[in-house]
DNA sequence: ACCGGTTACGTATCCCGTAATCATT
DNA sequence: AATGATTACGGGATACGTAACCGGT
């Protein structure tokens, strides 16, 4: 038995169902499946009560969510202990990032990494692709999350953590409401506002439209803003549309205040990238690693 | 993180050294290495200090011992509740062995079980092969150790546990003390005392003895047994040399009251099976599978 | 030379994701 | 139809054992 499987276990019990516990822990359906499975195998019991509309623990699942509660709570009080027994170089974690990323998906999840070891000073590193993986290089970073493929770099150790997608950002008002899709001429129709030049969303864009022989020159925003914000703010308020990375929008889509559609004829894949480099890894940087790509903590706050 | 690998870590902290814990485990000695090497990695720290003579605990290594050891008592709390509240069928569990494994191996490890699972009801039903395997069928034992192959039976999960060899079994006395191995030859000169015709040994001999074109018949024993422990005392006093497992005598080596050697030019690999329906199988026993494969539980009394 | 731990490599198993399928509303 | 869980299958990671290799007594 693993922790893990006590981990998403609790999940499961949480959300009371394994479709929604996949959407969490970003991983499939029929894992969750084959998970909760293999552990009424192990323990010969049935654990959860499957229905229609999801799934409910019986007795025996109620005991085991709180003993693994409790297991996983003990375990976590030992990696803080010996978090704190680490000598000085594993103390500190230099941590790299793109804006995009730095900003939503990698601030909150330091804070819950920070929560989980409060020994530890974390520095969040903000900059450019190519800065960050001059800093990886330099050592002046310990590790990067970057949104945007890096290739031919040698020595570097690159893992998909994240699978994001661009979508429209459009206000949610009387004429978007309801639409799911929408074609990029009609987007271009209306007011254009997006990242700067030399911004990242630039170099996902450009990789988006080569298939249509288009460039990020070709939209011709009418506005170009260097603040995510102050993008999001004009479109909730009707003064244009955008194009940008669905988590960046997370919160508001929540609110209802904007909507995100499919750019039909669009790849919409962008792969958020974990970058190191394979050789002196300090034990926090493997832990943080380990923390990162373990299923359902790169969240947005 | 596998609970499984607390218990080694326990286990090689307890016994302060790798290749005693592989040994304990029935392991190899680098699969200690890795599991621990693994473990050191995924806590980004150093849990033992490695000298010529063995390892000992560093305090990081001190702390995860002790939460370690709380865990895994959490979690025998666990299964324990969680197999109080199985159906009857699955409080009841019959295990079948030969006498060999079944009054050396197993007893020992029945009550181990029986004292992590204090609800369940256990039978040991102790018969010969042929009688074993159709009890199977029969349903009459929903799983069975044995110490000889069990072949060409289709519907049948056939798993090795152990492997056992045989040895010859002296007295410890001024005639064969300091001896590690001995002829076939020489043995037959002295009074040979073997188990009865039809025993489990019989079948083993005959399989042994195969490649040098003998038979059981062949050793002519002067006298033949069919209990274990009378032949072990009647070794012990001198009164004649046997042929045996090992793990028969295990105890008796301990107290060095007899000697086991190697029979040269005979293979002495026995491998103990673990023999079930792969259908029909209750939690129960499902979990005593489990245990009796999990590393170090097979062991003598 | 021996004992204890590590490294290297081939193999078996497990776990996940994709895709297809089943069951219920 | 649509939602939610299971089954089937292929690929990648993991863990084991064997064998060869160090390092200290």
């Amino acid at each position: 038995m693993q922790l893990g499987q006590f981990d998403l276990f609790c999940q499961v019990a949480r959300v009371k169902s394994f479709s929604k516990a996949a959407k969490l822990l970003h991983i499939s359906q029929p894992a969750i499946s084959a998970q909760i499975h293999s552990m009424e195998e192990f323990y010969g019991i049935k654990l959860f009560e499957r229905t229609p509309h999801g799934v409910t623990l019986t007795p025996a699942g109620t005991v085991l969510f709180d003993y693994a509660k409790q297991i996983l709570e003990l375990h976590e009080d030992l990696e803080r202990k010996l978090t704190g027994m680490a000598d000085e170089k594993n103390q500190k974690l230099v941590v790299g990032a793109t804006p995009t990323v730095g900003g939503h998906a990698l601030a909150c999840g330091i804070w819950t990494f920070k929560d989980k070891y409060p020994d530890l000073q974390i520095n969040l590193e903000i900059d450019n692709p190519q800065e960050i993986v001059t800093k990886i290089y330099d050592k002046d970073v310990d590790l990067a999350i970057v949104e945007c493929p890096v290739r031919n770099f040698k020595g570097l150790t690159v893992k998909n953590v994240f699978t994001d997608e661009l979508v429209a950002i459009v206000p949610n008002n009387a004429h978007w409401a309801g639409r799911t899709t929408v074609t990029l001429d009609e987007l271009l129709k209306n007011r254009l506002i997006l990242r700067e030049e030399g911004s990242e969303l630039h170099l996902l864009l450009d990789e988006a439209l080569r298939p249509l022989n288009l460039r990020f020159a070709d939209l011709k925003p009418s506005t170009s803003i260097s603040s995510a914000s102050a993008i999001k703010t004009a479109v909730e308020n009707g003064h244009g549309v955008s194009i940008g990375l669905r988590l960046t929008v997370q919160k508001e889509l929540r609110h209802g205040n904007i909507l995100a559609l499919t750019i039909e004829n669009v790849d919409p894949r962008v792969e958020y990238n974990l970058v190191y480099r394979d050789d002196d890894l300090t034990g926090v940087a493997k832990r943080f690693i380990r923390f990162i790509t373990s299923p359902g903590e790169l969240e947005v706050c």
